[in-house]
DNA sequence: GAGCACAAATTGTCTGACAATTAAAAAATG
DNA sequence: CATTTTTTAATTGTCAGACAATTTGTGCTC
């Protein structure tokens, strides 16, 4: 049977919705076939060309994968939390940087956000994950470290507090805001005292952690976020302000 | 200057992959415009179609919208709140019912999120803010409400919560979490006791919202929060135990 | 100047072909 | 018969060339 398409749209974006719709709402399973790209193409009546275009639009979303040879065809994928991570970052990155959104704001969410766990983590934490926290504590107070070696240190902690919370979702979501800030963290130069300060507040984190106090683990946060807020204002970040905008005026790919 | 391809993967991947570092990393600025399709098969050596099929795929990311024409082409997209909130909630609501996520882990990073903004949801709200949790309130009480309507009433309350922490970032992530879980709380029926018990949390979280009782609205949203999760406790929300896993066995589109 | 026909550029779609890959069927081999 | 090899068929990936649809600019007419 033949499926209807309306002219106005271009077709590749009404097919890649309407399968998007079968998947989304669970009518095609995980690990289903699609019909082949000829099959779709006859199903649609539109050129096989067209049709390979909405796969890829679904492919793009990791809604899709294909494989090549008899029996191959386009499977719908179950998403993984990495991919979903992956797009989250993305997006979140492309939201910072292109929607001057100043260093305040983002800084206020990701420690909102971290802060909604520790109670969480404080109740749920293991020995594994004190572990990857207190091995994250030992790089940063090498001071030889770089300071992107520094920050991704950084990142690595507030990942495994942020784990500590056993909430998938959750980690999902902080992941990928504190790696989208990292580009941000990254213009940031840590001079030692900065880093002993940060060291300090980050151990005692750890330490409200390892014995449960999410009240003295809330306010050590508190006094986290305010102090990098402090930091990232002595350097350009703020750029709702500083910087002018980038829109307008084509400019070519070279 | 050509650009070389491994010919390992797709050229489709690679092509889609490098202009997506061009945009992601600032290189290409917003509303830029891509060499046309024609340049970009000569520059990469490949075929139209295969640079068509690359296009698609950052056009499914909302990365590059396209425009026929003289002087058409593709663009850097600026993405926006709207598109990006979109693209999370599919992700999020595909991680719900692919990945066995069951109800308590989705509801528990939900209130903890939402939790998370009262502080500053407190400290900001404005009129403007009030009266829209207040109209989403009056169409609560209304009993005649279907569970649809009702839900998504609710949601709206919570968005108009959120919202009122003016934290644009916090507001995308929290909204997406809110819309990705909507299914899961279509499926519950509300009978009338639930929904007076809900009303008047509502009703308490916005006299503590008004009054800037940041105390008395923390404490609110963990009455609701259990509340909610008792309530999904009693349908069949525990998925994870529940209901066979839907993968493995092929099946075809109709 | 206003309106109009026309050309040029660009994306959208179609057609048909071939290459690459893979699984299954068929054939050869012991 | 069991195992290995070869062939075949199905499917995606890529290519080339064509035409349609759409939009912008240009020059002409009035």
């Amino acid at each position: 049977m033949k499926t209807k398409l309306v002219s106005e749209k271009d077709y590749s974006i009404q097919i890649a919705h309407a399968i998007k719709e079968s998947i989304v709402s669970g009518h095609l399973p995980v690990d289903g076939r699609l019909p082949s790209e000829s099959d779709l193409a006859a199903k649609f009546d539109v050129s096989r060309s067209t049709v390979r275009e909405a796969l890829k639009r679904l492919a793009a979303q990791n809604l899709i994968r294909t494989q090549r040879g008899a029996s191959g065809g386009a499977f719908v994928n179950r998403i993984s939390f990495a991919q979903a991570q992956e797009q989250l970052a993305t997006t979140a990155t492309l939201l910072l940087t292109m929607n001057e959104i100043d260093f305040e704001t983002a800084c206020e969410s990701r420690f909102t956000l971290e802060h909604a766990c520790l109670a969480l983590a404080c109740a749920r934490r293991t020995d594994a994950d004190l572990a990857t926290m207190k091995l994250e504590l030992e790089k940063q107070s090498d001071p030889l470290l770089s300071d992107e070696s520094f920050c991704a240190s950084d990142v690595g902690f507030h990942r495994a507090l942020v784990d500590a919370a056993h909430n998938p979702i959750l980690s999902w979501q902080l992941a990928a805001s504190v790696e989208a800030m990292q580009p941000l963290m990254n213009m940031i130069t840590y001079t030692g005292r900065s880093r002993a300060r940060i060291l300090d507040l980050h151990g005692t984190l750890y330490a409200a952690i390892r014995t449960e106090d999410a009240e003295k683990a809330k306010t050590t946060m508190d006094d986290l976020a305010s102090y990098i807020l402090d930091l990232g204002r002595k350097f350009v970040l703020g750029r709702a302000t500083a910087s002018p905008r980038n829109s307008g005026g084509r400019s070519q790919m070279t």
